[in-house]
DNA sequence: AGCGGAATTTGATCCGTGTCAAGTACTGAC
DNA sequence: GTCAGTACTTGACACGGATCAAATTCCGCT
């Protein structure tokens, strides 16, 4: 996801508006009203900066601002009593992080950067205060919420079901879909995450998700060559995957 | 849980008011200062009811209201493409359902009844009239959402790592907590669903749930008789299940 | 109380993943 | 470019849980 950096990144390194911003099209303000969105963006602190493997936010910290990701991509995780990682998903540009936070006013779970990465930041305050008073900043909010209720009850039901392929094959139609709807190539892109934190991510083990991608090489469904991946039959995945499309 | 029906239903079969519901300590107005509290009430469409294995709502339903269950349980699932069954877990008096919905103003899964249950509904017109004024409505919803969502992830990453005692270890602690929440005994309750809902929950099979309850009534962990359940070792159950206390 | 169908338990076998152990390829630093 | 450290791949084997099959228990019904 080098990619994810370059081009919604680099090639707009400052931007002082949501109106310019490369993520108009998927960001929080999308779908808000013309005057409820210059509202929100007033409340918006732009253009901050993380290099690789830091943290953008940690489990028991007050939830003291909504964050956005701009450019680069995140880890979401928490350890568990024993010491050992669960992750929970990976965030991508335009992507909220730290929803479950509005459950006890602190986040629950880990984020870390995986590379370079840039976000915005509408603090807690300032968003209670709008809400107050933008009805469609109050239904987008829920609509975020909701999206994320949904989209990780859909995940849990793919992991119950499907053994270590369809669990993988699910993992890159996914990412290949996300990556589509923010202009990448869904084809084409280089995993920003190790096997292990695939691994975590799908409960099974690095060597499993090692072999799932050996045998989709094998049947021609992908090209990999470390973490470039190559998705030469995305019909193939998304079938195996349970995915639409 | 016939209990439940019992306990909650039956003892208080017409409540007129959120005052006087049994669930008063757990339900939506909970933590809602008086005078919201009693706006919400007057909104709340009371003293539904269904009979087992009806159903609440289906998928890709207008998102009309949400509702809260009174007594009696039910089971949130959706239906695969090919026609399997995913269950997403089992509602209890005093929980909402159908939260997915505010993603994309409908239901994205069916609920229905295993047993008789009666509960509340509050039109979404009126909600969100309500939360156009009342602040503590608006954050009450969102840390509906926000718990939701953090539970999701916490068993999406319980399925993750877990053997299969573990998950059914998970299972019933769980469940023994929230029956606890609920002022019911948490050692002795009748299991309203069946092995295979279990199993369709935790994605193992119904034989692998049966023979989880066997090795637990061998260890003399728990008594099973059928669908009563009797706990024996809570503290054993809830440390298998990666639960607190 | 007794009957019939469904739910549950129990048993035997097989396959998919986890585990352990090398070996290979990549990446970043000098 | 080379080197060291890390990430990844590949192989052999063991084990947990799925699958198939049968026996048993439970529950609603008459």
């Amino acid at each position: 996801m080098a990619t994810i950096r370059q081009l919604l990144g680099a090639a707009a390194p400052v931007c002082v508006s949501c109106r310019d911003c490369a993520l108009k099209p998927i960001c929080l303000p999308a779908h808000l009203p013309g005057d409820e969105a210059r509202a929100l963006e007033a409340a918006v602190e732009r253009g901050r900066h993380l290099p690789a493997g830091a943290t953008l936010l940690r489990a028991g910290e007050p939830m003291s601002a909504l964050f956005v990701v701009r450019s680069g991509s995140a880890k979401r995780y928490s350890v568990t009593l024993d010491g050992a990682e669960q992750v929970h998903g990976f965030v991508l540009p335009g992507e909220a992080v730290g929803l479950e936070g509005f459950a006890g006013g602190h986040f629950t779970c880990e984020v870390s950067t995986l590379e370079p990465l840039s976000y915005c930041r509408v603090p807690m305050s300032k968003l209670e205060q709008l809400m107050e008073r933008l009805p469609g900043l109050r239904r987008e909010i829920l609509r975020l919420l909701g999206q994320a209720l949904e989209e990780s009850q859909r995940l849990r039901g793919e992991l119950a079901q499907s053994d270590a392929r369809g669990r993988v094959a699910h993992f890159l139609a996914d990412l290949s879909q996300r990556l589509a709807r923010r202009g990448l190539s869904p084809n084409e892109f280089r995993l920003s995450m190790s096997r292990a934190d695939i691994a975590r991510h799908l409960g099974l083990t690095l060597e499993t998700v090692s072999r799932a991608l050996g045998t989709f090489k094998r049947e021609g469904w992908l090209r990999v060559r470390a973490r470039d991946i190559s998705v030469l039959r995305p019909d193939a995945l998304a079938a195996l995957g349970g995915l639409p499309a």
